[in-house]
DNA sequence: CGCCTTTGACCAGCGC
DNA sequence: GCGCTGGTCAAAGGCG
Protein backbone atom coordinates (compact mmCIF):
# COMPACT_ATOMS: atom_id res chain seq x y z
CA UNK A 1 0.00 0.00 0.00
CA UNK A 2 2.64 2.13 0.79
CA UNK A 3 4.64 2.39 -2.01
CA UNK A 4 2.51 4.77 -3.93
CA UNK A 5 2.74 6.82 -0.96
CA UNK A 6 5.98 7.01 -0.66
CA UNK A 7 6.31 9.11 -4.19
CA UNK A 8 3.62 11.65 -2.78
CA UNK A 9 6.77 12.52 -0.55
CA UNK A 10 8.66 13.60 -3.35
CA UNK A 11 6.32 15.84 -4.66
CA UNK A 12 7.24 17.40 -0.72
CA UNK A 13 10.68 18.00 -1.91
CA UNK A 14 9.86 20.20 -4.61
CA UNK A 15 9.20 22.78 -1.91
CA UNK A 16 6.13 23.43 -2.97
CA UNK A 17 4.52 26.90 -2.09
CA UNK A 18 7.58 28.24 -0.95
CA UNK A 19 7.59 31.72 0.10
CA UNK A 20 8.02 34.00 -2.87
CA UNK A 21 11.26 35.18 -1.80
CA UNK A 22 12.73 31.48 -1.86
CA UNK A 23 11.69 31.34 -5.08
CA UNK A 24 13.64 34.27 -6.24
CA UNK A 25 16.97 32.07 -5.26
CA UNK A 26 17.83 30.35 -8.34
CA UNK A 27 17.62 33.49 -10.58
CA UNK A 28 19.74 35.28 -8.61
CA UNK A 29 23.59 33.84 -9.85
CA UNK A 30 22.49 35.35 -13.30
CA UNK A 31 21.23 38.73 -12.41
CA UNK A 32 24.99 39.10 -10.57
CA UNK A 33 26.29 38.82 -13.94
CA UNK A 34 24.84 41.95 -15.38
CA UNK A 35 25.01 43.70 -12.07
CA UNK A 36 26.86 46.53 -11.04
CA UNK A 37 29.62 45.93 -8.42
CA UNK A 38 28.06 48.30 -5.64
CA UNK A 39 25.02 46.04 -6.06
CA UNK A 40 27.46 42.67 -5.31
CA UNK A 41 27.87 42.54 -2.15
CA UNK A 42 24.07 43.42 -1.10
CA UNK A 43 23.56 40.28 -3.75
CA UNK A 44 25.73 38.21 -2.06
CA UNK A 45 23.59 38.89 1.40
CA UNK A 46 20.40 38.38 -0.02
CA UNK A 47 21.54 34.65 -1.96
CA UNK A 48 22.91 33.57 1.07
CA UNK A 49 19.82 34.68 3.11
CA UNK A 50 17.78 32.85 0.31
CA UNK A 51 20.09 29.51 0.15
CA UNK A 52 19.09 29.74 4.27
CA UNK A 53 16.07 30.19 3.83
CA UNK A 54 15.93 27.32 1.09
CA UNK A 55 17.59 24.90 3.47
CA UNK A 56 15.07 25.67 6.21
CA UNK A 57 12.47 24.94 3.81
CA UNK A 58 13.97 21.91 2.86
CA UNK A 59 14.42 20.25 6.68
CA UNK A 60 10.83 21.04 6.93
CA UNK A 61 9.91 19.38 3.90
CA UNK A 62 12.03 16.21 5.18
CA UNK A 63 10.02 16.92 8.35
CA UNK A 64 6.46 17.08 7.03
CA UNK A 65 7.71 13.67 4.82
CA UNK A 66 8.59 12.43 7.89
CA UNK A 67 5.02 13.45 9.65
CA UNK A 68 2.90 12.15 6.32
CA UNK A 69 4.68 8.86 6.72
CA UNK A 70 4.10 8.13 10.11
CA UNK A 71 0.32 9.35 9.87
CA UNK A 72 -0.18 6.94 6.34
CA UNK A 73 1.60 3.87 9.08
CA UNK A 74 -1.00 4.93 11.78
CA UNK A 75 -3.95 5.18 9.49
CA UNK A 76 -2.96 1.86 7.82
CA UNK A 77 -2.27 0.22 11.00
CA UNK A 78 -5.96 1.51 12.17
CA UNK A 79 -7.64 0.73 9.20
CA UNK A 80 -6.50 -3.27 9.89
CA UNK A 81 -8.44 -2.41 12.81
CA UNK A 82 -10.95 -1.60 11.74
CA UNK A 83 -11.26 -4.21 9.08
CA UNK A 84 -10.56 -6.52 11.81
CA UNK A 85 -14.03 -5.31 13.78
CA UNK A 86 -15.57 -5.11 10.69
CA UNK A 87 -15.41 -9.18 10.12
CA UNK A 88 -16.05 -9.39 14.06
CA UNK A 89 -18.66 -7.76 13.49
CA UNK A 90 -19.59 -9.43 10.58
CA UNK A 91 -19.60 -13.14 12.14
CA UNK A 92 -21.25 -11.92 15.38
CA UNK A 93 -23.75 -10.40 13.40
CA UNK A 94 -26.72 -11.78 15.38
CA UNK A 95 -26.28 -9.21 18.20
CA UNK A 96 -25.89 -6.30 15.75
CA UNK A 97 -28.32 -6.81 13.22
CA UNK A 98 -31.57 -5.82 14.86
CA UNK A 99 -29.50 -1.94 14.60
CA UNK A 100 -29.24 -2.85 10.85
CA UNK A 101 -32.01 -4.30 10.24
CA UNK A 102 -33.95 -1.60 11.83
CA UNK A 103 -32.17 1.01 9.53
CA UNK A 104 -32.47 -0.55 6.40
CA UNK A 105 -35.15 -0.92 3.86
CA UNK A 106 -38.19 -1.15 6.08
CA UNK A 107 -38.71 2.69 6.22
CA UNK A 108 -40.70 2.67 9.36
CA UNK A 109 -37.95 2.24 11.24
CA UNK A 110 -38.10 2.58 14.30
CA UNK A 111 -35.01 4.43 14.47
CA UNK A 112 -35.99 6.99 12.93
CA UNK A 113 -36.10 10.42 14.37
CA UNK A 114 -39.21 11.93 15.59
CA UNK A 115 -38.13 15.21 13.61
CA UNK A 116 -38.66 12.75 10.03
CA UNK A 117 -42.02 11.18 11.63
CA UNK A 118 -43.23 15.00 12.53
CA UNK A 119 -43.21 16.24 9.04
CA UNK A 120 -44.76 13.96 5.39
CA UNK A 121 -41.95 15.82 3.23
CA UNK A 122 -38.82 15.08 5.29
CA UNK A 123 -40.08 11.28 5.48
CA UNK A 124 -39.18 11.03 1.67
CA UNK A 125 -36.06 12.39 2.61
CA UNK A 126 -35.36 9.93 4.90
CA UNK A 127 -36.87 7.36 2.54
CA UNK A 128 -34.42 8.54 -0.19
CA UNK A 129 -31.50 8.12 2.29
CA UNK A 130 -31.29 4.78 1.67
CA UNK A 131 -28.33 3.29 3.22
CA UNK A 132 -25.79 2.73 1.41
CA UNK A 133 -23.83 -0.84 0.80
CA UNK A 134 -21.53 -1.43 3.78
CA UNK A 135 -18.63 -1.47 1.75
CA UNK A 136 -19.69 2.16 0.75
CA UNK A 137 -20.08 2.99 3.79
CA UNK A 138 -16.81 1.67 5.30
CA UNK A 139 -15.25 3.74 2.16
CA UNK A 140 -16.38 7.27 3.48
CA UNK A 141 -15.32 6.57 7.08
CA UNK A 142 -12.96 9.78 7.81
CA UNK A 143 -9.51 9.05 8.92
CA UNK A 144 -10.11 11.21 12.27
CA UNK A 145 -13.05 9.11 13.02
CA UNK A 146 -10.61 6.36 12.94
CA UNK A 147 -8.93 7.77 15.20
CA UNK A 148 -11.68 7.85 17.34
CA UNK A 149 -11.86 4.45 17.28
CA UNK A 150 -9.97 2.97 20.25
CA UNK A 151 -12.50 1.02 22.33
CA UNK A 152 -13.73 -1.50 20.00
CA UNK A 153 -17.04 -1.59 21.04
CA UNK A 154 -17.20 1.99 20.28
CA UNK A 155 -16.17 1.71 16.76
CA UNK A 156 -18.28 -0.94 16.50
CA UNK A 157 -21.29 1.24 16.98
CA UNK A 158 -19.75 3.63 14.93
CA UNK A 159 -19.59 1.69 11.80
CA UNK A 160 -22.64 0.71 12.38
CA UNK A 161 -24.37 4.01 12.64
CA UNK A 162 -22.35 4.67 9.61
CA UNK A 163 -24.27 2.14 7.60
CA UNK A 164 -27.12 4.39 7.96
CA UNK A 165 -25.59 7.56 6.49
CA UNK A 166 -25.82 8.33 3.58
CA UNK A 167 -22.78 8.57 1.17
CA UNK A 168 -20.41 11.67 2.23
CA UNK A 169 -17.95 13.15 0.61
CA UNK A 170 -15.50 16.52 1.31
CA UNK A 171 -14.03 19.10 -0.98
CA UNK A 172 -11.41 21.53 0.13
CA UNK A 173 -11.92 24.57 -1.65
CA UNK A 174 -9.75 27.38 -1.58
CA UNK A 175 -11.66 30.53 -0.87
CA UNK A 176 -10.68 34.75 -0.44
CA UNK A 177 -10.34 35.51 3.65
CA UNK A 178 -11.99 38.60 3.58
CA UNK A 179 -15.33 36.95 1.80
CA UNK A 180 -17.48 35.96 4.79
CA UNK A 181 -20.20 34.03 2.94
CA UNK A 182 -19.95 30.47 2.87
CA UNK A 183 -20.70 29.70 -0.53
CA UNK A 184 -18.86 26.90 -2.02
CA UNK A 185 -19.61 27.44 -6.10
CA UNK A 186 -20.47 23.67 -7.67
CA UNK A 187 -22.75 24.11 -10.32
CA UNK A 188 -25.36 23.49 -7.65
CA UNK A 189 -28.42 25.26 -6.11
CA UNK A 190 -28.16 25.40 -2.61
CA UNK A 191 -31.01 26.71 0.24
CA UNK A 192 -29.65 27.79 3.33
CA UNK A 193 -31.56 26.61 6.25
CA UNK A 194 -29.75 26.85 8.72
CA UNK A 195 -26.40 27.85 10.21
CA UNK A 196 -24.68 26.81 13.61
CA UNK A 197 -21.90 27.43 15.41
CA UNK A 198 -19.75 24.36 16.34
CA UNK A 199 -17.51 23.81 19.47
CA UNK A 200 -14.64 22.53 17.71
CA UNK A 201 -14.53 25.75 15.30
CA UNK A 202 -14.87 29.30 15.70
CA UNK A 203 -16.47 29.79 12.17
CA UNK A 204 -20.00 29.04 12.15
CA UNK A 205 -21.18 26.07 9.70
CA UNK A 206 -23.76 26.70 7.19
CA UNK A 207 -26.47 24.25 6.37
CA UNK A 208 -27.50 23.85 2.77
CA UNK A 209 -30.11 21.79 0.87
CA UNK A 210 -30.19 21.11 -2.91
CA UNK A 211 -32.95 23.65 -3.95
CA UNK A 212 -32.95 22.42 -7.74
CA UNK A 213 -34.89 19.46 -7.09
CA UNK A 214 -37.24 19.36 -3.99
CA UNK A 215 -36.89 15.64 -3.68
CA UNK A 216 -33.34 15.65 -3.93
CA UNK A 217 -31.84 14.37 -0.69
CA UNK A 218 -28.05 16.41 -0.99
CA UNK A 219 -26.95 18.02 2.04
CA UNK A 220 -24.38 20.12 1.98
CA UNK A 221 -22.41 21.51 5.48
CA UNK A 222 -19.59 24.39 4.66
CA UNK A 223 -17.43 25.64 7.38
CA UNK A 224 -14.30 27.77 7.21
CA UNK A 225 -11.05 25.29 8.47
CA UNK A 226 -9.97 26.22 11.91
CA UNK A 227 -6.96 26.22 11.54
CA UNK A 228 -6.55 28.20 7.51
CA UNK A 229 -9.57 30.63 7.35
CA UNK A 230 -8.68 30.96 3.49
CA UNK A 231 -10.34 27.18 3.18
CA UNK A 232 -13.76 26.75 3.20
CA UNK A 233 -14.41 22.73 3.90
CA UNK A 234 -17.49 21.52 2.13
CA UNK A 235 -19.34 18.46 3.38
CA UNK A 236 -21.37 16.51 0.88
CA UNK A 237 -24.29 14.02 1.96
CA UNK A 238 -26.08 11.85 -0.48
CA UNK A 239 -26.21 11.92 -3.80
CA UNK A 240 -28.44 14.25 -6.47
CA UNK A 241 -30.86 12.45 -8.08
CA UNK A 242 -30.83 14.62 -10.85
CA UNK A 243 -28.70 16.16 -13.72
CA UNK A 244 -26.61 19.31 -13.04
CA UNK A 245 -29.01 22.50 -13.06
CA UNK A 246 -27.99 24.75 -16.49
CA UNK A 247 -25.37 27.92 -15.19
CA UNK A 248 -25.49 31.01 -16.81
CA UNK A 249 -22.44 31.95 -15.81
CA UNK A 250 -20.50 29.75 -17.90
CA UNK A 251 -18.05 28.73 -15.29
CA UNK A 252 -19.35 25.65 -14.46
CA UNK A 253 -18.99 22.34 -16.38
CA UNK A 254 -20.90 18.90 -16.59
CA UNK A 255 -19.90 17.68 -12.82
CA UNK A 256 -19.41 19.10 -9.35
CA UNK A 257 -16.39 17.96 -8.61
CA UNK A 258 -15.32 19.30 -12.32
CA UNK A 259 -16.63 22.81 -11.26
CA UNK A 260 -14.67 22.44 -7.72
CA UNK A 261 -11.58 22.07 -9.63
CA UNK A 262 -12.08 24.45 -11.79
CA UNK A 263 -12.32 26.78 -8.94
CA UNK A 264 -8.89 25.14 -7.93
CA UNK A 265 -7.44 26.24 -10.27
CA UNK A 266 -7.94 29.69 -10.36
CA UNK A 267 -4.72 31.55 -10.88
CA UNK A 268 -3.83 32.59 -7.11
CA UNK A 269 -0.39 31.95 -6.17
CA UNK A 270 0.42 28.38 -4.24
CA UNK A 271 -0.24 29.36 -0.79
CA UNK A 272 0.76 27.67 2.08
CA UNK A 273 -3.04 27.39 2.40
CA UNK A 274 -3.55 25.65 -1.18
CA UNK A 275 -1.06 23.61 -0.95
CA UNK A 276 -2.04 22.29 2.73
CA UNK A 277 -5.66 22.21 1.00
CA UNK A 278 -4.20 19.70 -1.77
CA UNK A 279 -2.04 18.13 1.02
CA UNK A 280 -5.21 17.11 2.83
CA UNK A 281 -7.41 16.58 -0.09
CA UNK A 282 -4.77 14.16 -0.89
CA UNK A 283 -5.33 12.33 2.21
CA UNK A 284 -8.91 12.16 2.28
CA UNK A 285 -8.68 10.80 -0.97
CA UNK A 286 -6.07 8.31 0.27
CA UNK A 287 -8.10 7.22 3.21
CA UNK A 288 -11.13 6.41 0.34
CA UNK A 289 -9.27 5.27 -1.54
CA UNK A 290 -7.46 2.90 1.17
CA UNK A 291 -10.74 1.77 2.68
CA UNK A 292 -12.71 1.31 -0.57
CA UNK A 293 -13.14 -2.11 -2.17
CA UNK A 294 -11.24 -1.83 -5.61
CA UNK A 295 -7.96 -0.20 -3.86
CA UNK A 296 -5.88 -0.48 -6.71
CA UNK A 297 -8.38 1.17 -9.48
CA UNK A 298 -8.98 4.06 -6.50
CA UNK A 299 -5.46 4.62 -6.48
CA UNK A 300 -5.08 4.44 -10.34
CA UNK A 301 -7.52 7.63 -10.47
CA UNK A 302 -5.90 9.29 -7.46
CA UNK A 303 -2.82 9.13 -9.38
CA UNK A 304 -3.99 10.48 -12.64
CA UNK A 305 -6.26 12.33 -11.05
CA UNK A 306 -3.13 14.29 -8.91
CA UNK A 307 -0.97 14.23 -12.04
CA UNK A 308 -3.62 16.32 -13.71
CA UNK A 309 -4.06 18.68 -10.74
CA UNK A 310 -0.60 19.60 -10.58
CA UNK A 311 0.57 19.67 -14.44
CA UNK A 312 -2.49 22.25 -14.72
CA UNK A 313 -1.68 24.18 -12.01
CA UNK A 314 1.02 26.72 -12.47
CA UNK A 315 2.53 27.42 -9.27
CA UNK A 316 3.34 24.09 -9.26
CA UNK A 317 4.95 24.34 -12.15
CA UNK A 318 6.72 27.74 -10.90
CA UNK A 319 7.76 25.54 -7.64
CA UNK A 320 9.06 22.66 -9.68
CA UNK A 321 11.38 25.07 -12.08
CA UNK A 322 12.39 26.32 -8.77
CA UNK A 323 13.37 23.28 -6.95
CA UNK A 324 14.87 21.74 -10.11
CA UNK A 325 17.19 25.50 -10.44
CA UNK A 326 17.95 24.94 -7.05
CA UNK A 327 19.10 21.93 -7.16
CA UNK A 328 20.99 22.46 -10.55
CA UNK A 329 22.80 25.22 -8.20
CA UNK A 330 23.65 23.27 -5.62
CA UNK A 331 25.10 20.74 -7.32
CA UNK A 332 26.91 23.45 -9.17
CA UNK A 333 30.94 23.69 -8.62
CA UNK A 334 30.68 27.54 -9.16
CA UNK A 335 28.26 27.52 -6.11
CA UNK A 336 29.96 29.93 -3.43
C1' DC B 1 -45.01 37.63 -5.03
C1' DG B 2 -41.81 34.13 -4.65
C1' DC B 3 -37.47 32.83 -3.23
C1' DC B 4 -33.79 33.23 -0.18
C1' DT B 5 -31.25 34.27 4.15
C1' DT B 6 -31.16 34.96 8.97
C1' DT B 7 -31.71 33.42 13.49
C1' DG B 8 -33.72 31.80 17.74
C1' DA B 9 -35.89 27.73 19.28
C1' DC B 10 -36.49 23.00 19.32
C1' DC B 11 -35.18 18.11 19.06
C1' DA B 12 -32.38 13.90 19.19
C1' DG B 13 -28.15 11.59 20.10
C1' DC B 14 -24.45 10.90 23.02
C1' DG B 15 -21.40 10.90 27.03
C1' DC B 16 -21.07 11.11 31.86
C1' DG C 1 -31.34 11.69 34.23
C1' DC C 2 -28.92 15.68 32.81
C1' DG C 3 -26.23 18.64 30.07
C1' DC C 4 -23.87 19.40 25.83
C1' DT C 5 -23.75 19.52 20.98
C1' DG C 6 -25.04 19.09 16.16
C1' DG C 7 -28.77 19.31 13.06
C1' DT C 8 -33.23 21.08 11.72
C1' DC C 9 -37.39 23.89 11.76
C1' DA C 10 -39.96 27.87 10.88
C1' DA C 11 -41.12 32.73 11.41
C1' DA C 12 -39.59 37.14 9.97
C1' DG C 13 -37.52 40.10 6.93
C1' DG C 14 -34.89 41.30 2.60
C1' DC C 15 -34.45 41.40 -2.25
C1' DG C 16 -35.32 41.32 -7.19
Amino acid sequence: MDSWIGQSSLSLDLNVGLPSTARKAPAAPIKVLVEENFLAVKKDHEVEALEAELRRAGEENKKLSEMLRAVVAKYTELQGQVNDMMAAAAAGNHNAGNHQSSSTSGGGSVSLSRKRIRSADTLDDAHHRKPSPPFVAAAYVSPDQMECTSAAAAAAKRIVREDCKPKVSKRFVHADPSDLSLVVKDGYQWRKYGQKVTKDNPCPRAYFRCSFAPACPVKKKVQRSADDKTILVATYEGEHNHGQPPQHDGKSSSSSAAATAKQQQQPTPPSEGAIRLQHRQQQEQQAAAAAGPSTEVARKNLAEQMAVTLTRDPGFKAALVTALSGRILELSPSKN
